[in-house]
DNA sequence: GTCGACAGAAGTGTATACACTTTTTGGAAA
DNA sequence: TTTCCAAAAAGTGTATACACTTCTGTCGAC
């Protein structure tokens, strides 16, 4: 390990493991141990150790005392809560973002839903999911609050392990749609429209999950190759 | 250091540091120096580095490569952003207040008030502090989201710092007496009210804050120019 | 006297060592 | 075969070692 690596080394690692946890390479419930990760990205546990809390601190793994880190495995009741949130929040960013509406922020969310179409078409799953949430992120980061952009993209990444837990396909394309009708309610500057659709947006999202459904647990080696 | 000290080592550790920044006992801009940091819990560097980096990401402290850690000193405008997202999140959380609240609930918030006068009258200034945010993550506990109260905890933890570098101490009172208000809305279930005042009292809190006022900060640059 | 270079000190970044805990395993007893 | 227990293996938690970088202060060139 070359030491002038900046130490974005722990950055490098924490993506990798956040792209793998929320595109269901790495299974809820799966084992992460520390050794097995170093060999595999060729560092010392000392980063790998850095990189896992960070994970426990946005709730992607869950640390258990000197048992180790497994994948999460958030609870319905967890994903009620996380959805609860992201209602309140999107409720108010979608007013906020009606009143400081330009033709080139609705350009920019209406290229962004061309691509989710193109991913949901191709039934790219893992594109799929990621484009569908970060519509809206990019949301947030279009009213310029960083605060608002990360928070978000924070709540956003547990919910992708939510639907990747319990999402069916088919919910895909109707979010997309709903999308469309977002945008074009915050392009008429229809504010109680935009709103309600956001809400609804969420609503559905939420209540097409599948809680009941059964995960399955397995290997890290794979799943990061 | 026993081993089988549980690990919540770091979680000492990083309270101990959040209490001491928040209550503005290292001044933003300070250095964190690991060994010294280190020395004075009686621990190794690798348990204060991890905390470190937690306090990193609760953007308490900044982390600059190969320099250290230094007590974080908000700019204005991220000050605005934090701001923007209470807001957001509050204005929604209240209206889902009003749609739940119970006497009992309405007792709870009543009984912290009563905490926070006696903090304002003592001048009790760390006190004061920490009262008047507890309040707002009070609500969100008492509606049964975890998610959202511990979200509202970490966005006030960030506010608590802004504050106590920008805030004049008359704005104290003036906050509690609109907490009682805020209180009087929601115990008679005046959804648009309550939501109005909270919104107000948030932007009172912000405009109160003296951006202008100098901080004693370390870093030269800003101080001289 | 000012500037720049260089040596040492101080400090961070990563790897490794070691103590302790949990899990696994192998076999003996029932 | 099943159950239980002990010993080994594997794994986590913390401390320490060492390489490298940044800072500091001195000394010589100008």
């Amino acid at each position: 390990m070359i030491p002038a690596m900046e130490s974005s080394t722990t950055r490098f690692i924490v993506e990798a493991l956040t792209k793998a946890i929320v595109e269901h390479r790495l299974h809820p419930g799966s084992k992460l141990a520390e050794q097995k990760l170093a060999d595999h990205f060729g560092v010392s546990r000392t980063l790998v150790r850095q990189a896992l809390f960070q994970l426990a601190q946005n709730r992607l793994i869950r640390l258990e005392p000197a048992r180790g880190a497994f994948v999460a495995a958030p609870s319905a009741d967890e994903a009620r809560q996380v959805f609860a949130v992201r209602r309140m929040l999107e409720a108010e960013m979608t007013r906020a973002f009606v009143r400081k509406v330009t033709p080139a922020k609705i350009r920019a969310l209406k290229e962004h839903v061309a691509q989710e179409r193109s991913a949901v078409e191709q039934d790219d799953v893992p594109g799929r999911i990621e484009l569908l949430g970060d519509f809206h992120v990019r949301m947030a980061e279009l009213m310029d609050n960083e605060v608002l952009a990360q928070l978000l993209g924070e709540l956003i990444s547990r919910c992708a392990l939510i639907t990747l837990m319990y999402q069916t396909t088919s919910a895909a394309k109707h979010s997309n749609d709903e999308h469309v009708d977002i945008i074009k309610a915050l392009a008429a500057r229809d504010e109680p429209l935009a709103v309600r659709l956001m809400d609804e947006h969420l609503q559905h999202v939420e209540a097409n999950l599948m809680f009941d459904r059964k995960v399955p647990s397995n290997d890290i080696a794979m799943a990061l190759s």
